[in-house]
DNA sequence: CCAAAAACTTTACGCGCGATAACTTTTAAT
DNA sequence: ATTAAAAGTTATCGCGCGTAAAGTTTTTGG
């Protein structure tokens, strides 16, 4: 490190005894200059730590190279997990990720989008709070920033849609409970906040009914996110006095299946596919402590990679080559049965 | 929204009928303007939605209104828990938080910084890896930038440092635990990768000592961050056979605790302080799923709202009055005992 | 070795805003 | 009503970089 403090580009050009133009191509693209030229650079970086002043470069220009990243909520361990993994495909593209977390509801989702507006962000990967997002605000988005969702679905917002078929996970799963023991109830919050739950809801009336079962509804009350609570407060209720509403339970999501878990084991009931086995839960989601309840959590895992890495490859295909279909492409992968001790 | 499209604050200050300093005061500050001023500017905001460009703004600042926020790892709950709650304080201040993740180790930490030196920050608030951090360069961030540490200490390094009283915490729960059955057994990493894990390590030997018990270490292999497996693994050797190494285990912390739990369950041992009971299992730093183990897992609740507020409030009044004090200010704060079933 | 192409240099302008100076208008206090 | 203080106006500069035009040097290929 050199006594000399670079305060700009003008000063670090003349470092380099390079012209200023030529140094901000290299920094732009360092392969667009001549080989020798990138070396004397290159070489003069090592020695005085000059960086091109981050706001001076992205002023005039319409687009960043930041790319946002926006989630319903990021204690949920599901979204922290799938923001992660997509960050790191961000990064890996040369974007920087800005990540931003919706979890005070559809007011929240909008403040994200302002606030990003003003980054002018190259493009936008958003899991939208769903039935609960203000549709107009973000579709109104959309048409300024290329727009990418992920897990849950707006209809004709954005360029292009990826998550998990519900129709397919709950099928699968619907089927395996009615194989193995009794039918299952259907567990859910009344009013969800969460994006999919709707979907799952509809998917599982559909499954029992093609299997020519009549579903059986269990919706609890509770608001907000904190879904160990509601399952945890509602199965009390439901198994006080070792009452067992069913002998079957799936739960619209592992959160809720986490804490009936917990109400079961409280209330003395064991949950399980043993001889000695009160009633059986099942999950969806694969939530990253659905291996370690006790018995381990049989559910749906989704396949969080293929949706994170088709995401980001065609957000930037549509940012980099610009939009080359004007179809919406629309991809639900495939969830997966994992089965454990509870069902 | 009128159809007259804003390019820059030249306009915006036309539409309003207010000259441009004028205007640009506004931005800075709306309470510095009189008040009829003030009503024309809004309503023209009203109108036509114009947004001072962020770049342009900070170009020319050497404290902008961002504030970095660096915490671990964001996957894990605590982190992700504490994280939200700083970010809130943030905004209610007026800065916009910077959400950074050293998941990927002290390499990532260090690039962290070097990307929001960039931005130019007002200040940072790190949550450091700990004993793997690369000190010198945190350091010399740290000189350019106002920041405090919070959750994990690097001696002499950032402006103040708030956290949990280890030796506090670990000795209350190692009393109780004394107090209330065999003696406890500390499970940990050998060589763990989160911060505060040797700082308990050596509470908990000096807690076992004052009391005048021979402390029992159970050190096991493991390296990164998925502590719940970790835990699961080694308790499933550990209770292999049915054999119980100690029948009190205090685990450095609650992830690990959730996966020995799942261990012991699945080795058909009951946990709990019940008289048919095999083991007693107590962990630290009160997990959001903590409540939702089976049974629900005796622990110590750190007191993160009080870490968060005074972290924040401390990193405002650096920034905004300047460092008051030569001295680096430190505040541990007591842990709380809470008991649930496990121990 | 020579011509064409590629890369570089010099010069100059613009971006959107912050900031200041010098001057004018409005407000508040006597 | 008078006057000083407060607030607003006009004019102008600078920030650090992107970018374009015109001219010069270096590289490449036959």
């Amino acid at each position: 490190m050199a006594a000399t403090k670079i305060r700009n580009m003008e000063e670090f050009a003349a470092v380099c005894g390079i012209s200023r133009p030529t140094v901000s191509k290299f920094f732009h693209d360092p392969t667009s200059v001549r080989a020798s030229t990138r070396r004397k650079i290159e070489a003069a970086l090592e020695q005085h730590d000059y960086r091109p002043n981050f706001y001076a470069i992205n002023q005039n220009r319409d687009r960043t190279k930041t790319m946002g990243l926006v989630v319903p909520n990021l204690t949920d361990p599901f979204f922290a997990g799938i923001a992660r993994m997509i960050e790191e495909l961000i990064v890996e593209a040369g974007y920087n990720p800005v990540l931003l977390s919706s979890h005070a509801g559809p007011d929240q989702e909008v403040a994200n989008l302002d606030s990003l507006r003003g980054i002018k962000p190259a493009g936008l990967l958003l899991a939208p709070l769903g039935r609960a997002s203000h549709v107009d605000a973000v579709g109104e988005f959309c048409r300024d920033v290329p727009t990418v969702l992920f897990d849950a679905n707006l209809d004709g917002v954005g360029e292009a849609f990826f998550g998990s078929d519900n129709d397919q996970s709950i099928g699968l799963i619907v089927d395996y409970l009615c194989r193995s023991g009794e039918p299952p109830a259907f567990f859910e919050m009344r009013d969800p906040v969460n994006p999919n739950a709707f979907r799952r809801r509809r998917a599982f009336v559909a499954a029992m009914e093609r299997l020519g079962h009549a579903p059986t509804m269990m919706q609890v009350d509770g608001v907000g996110w904190d879904f160990e609570e509601i399952g945890f407060r509602e199965g009390m209720r439901m198994f006080a006095g070792g009452q067992v509403p069913a002998k079957t339970i799936l739960c619209s999501n592992d959160r809720l299946a986490i804490g009936l878990l917990s109400a079961a084991y409280e209330s003395g009931l064991r949950v399980g596919i043993g001889a000695g086995s009160d009633l059986r839960i099942a999950g969806h989601d694969d939530h990253p402590f659905a291996r370690y309840t006790c018995p381990g959590l049989t559910t749906i895992s989704q396949d969080y990679s293929a949706i994170a890495t088709r995401s980001v490859d065609v957000i930037l295909s549509i940012i980099e080559e610009g939009k080359t279909s004007d179809e919406r492409a629309v991809a639900l992968f495939d969830g997966h049965l994992v089965m454990r001790g509870s069902a």
